[in-house]
DNA sequence: TTTAAATTTAGGTAAACCCTAAAATTCAAC
DNA sequence: GTTGAATTTTAGGGTTTACCTAAATTTAAA
């Protein structure tokens, strides 16, 4: 819980992938694995999961692997939300295939305001699952849309 | 005209500023004034424009400011066309104000790929105007939508 | 012509990412 | 149990981006 340094885009390309392989696929996270797919030396990837660990969102065990932590996991299902939402606005609006839907959002997701992600969750109904079949975790800040004049 | 080197998110910045103001308002681009909107020195302000001046993006006289060469106007052109389709999807889908769809805008305009742009501007029928009444610079590989069909 | 304001140069710092080579550790097959 | 291959980590760098301060330099207005 101490004061969470911030995530850098980078990080959170690491903790989005991590928690869908942990969480999600519930299958190992292997450092080889993740340098194969993001086409960085291992050395690196240990590196990146060593600043994730000061950083609290994950536990490291030399040579044994990692586990997010409670900040890691919500900080991931923010990034995934924010994703997965992007993802509803490319394939409605814009007629995308899931792949190239997936693709976009994850150069913008970082970067879209928690503001911004919840008005395009509104307009969109407030949706449960993206394109890929996958939760799109909720944000209790996300309010629906008032509904104007006598109710029923 | 030589092979162009690519621009960071910074540079980006410092490009539309220059082009809103000496190609849009037709004011002078004064390195305090560029210093003070963006809250950084103006030795500061300086060497970025001495680093496009080095991508041939504009030129630039010792203590007499800078103009944007054709390459620089294009590439800046790029991004505002980005930026400005992005705000009309925020003031249209998600009834943001100006203000608010522009900073948003500004966050994501630079990673937004053209693709992704010209899908928005399809769905928006090819806007002219951005919601700050800005003209929003054609593209020409945005196609309009194909009729399906006999025409008439 | 002087001098205040604006601009640029010189010489840093820090953070983000990435690398190679070598060492440490694990684990599976003898 | 030992060993050796595969995996992972450490140690020590490198580059790029983006900033800064302090000291010149140049401009332009009084």
């Amino acid at each position: 819980m101490g004061a969470e340094l911030s995530v850098t885009e980078n990080e959170a390309k690491y903790l989005k992938l991590i928690y869908r392989k942990q969480c999600e696929d519930f299958s190992k996270v292997r450092t080889t694995a993740v340098a194969k797919f993001l086409r960085v030396r291992p050395a690196t990837v240990t590196e990146v999961i060593q600043n994730l660990s000061e950083k609290n969102l994950l536990q490291h065990r030399r040579y044994h692997g990692v586990e997010l932590t409670k900040d890691g996991i919500a900080e991931a299902r923010k990034l995934l939300r924010k994703h997965r939402i992007l993802e509803i606005l490319f394939t409605d609006l814009l007629e995308y295939d899931v792949q190239k839907a997936c693709n976009e959002a994850s150069k913008l997701d970082f970067r879209a305001s928690r503001d911004l992600i919840n008005a395009i969750c509104r307009a969109y109904m407030h949706p449960e699952i993206c394109p890929c079949e996958k939760t799109i975790f909720s944000d209790p800040k996300c309010k629906k849309k008032q509904m104007v004049g006598k109710t029923g």
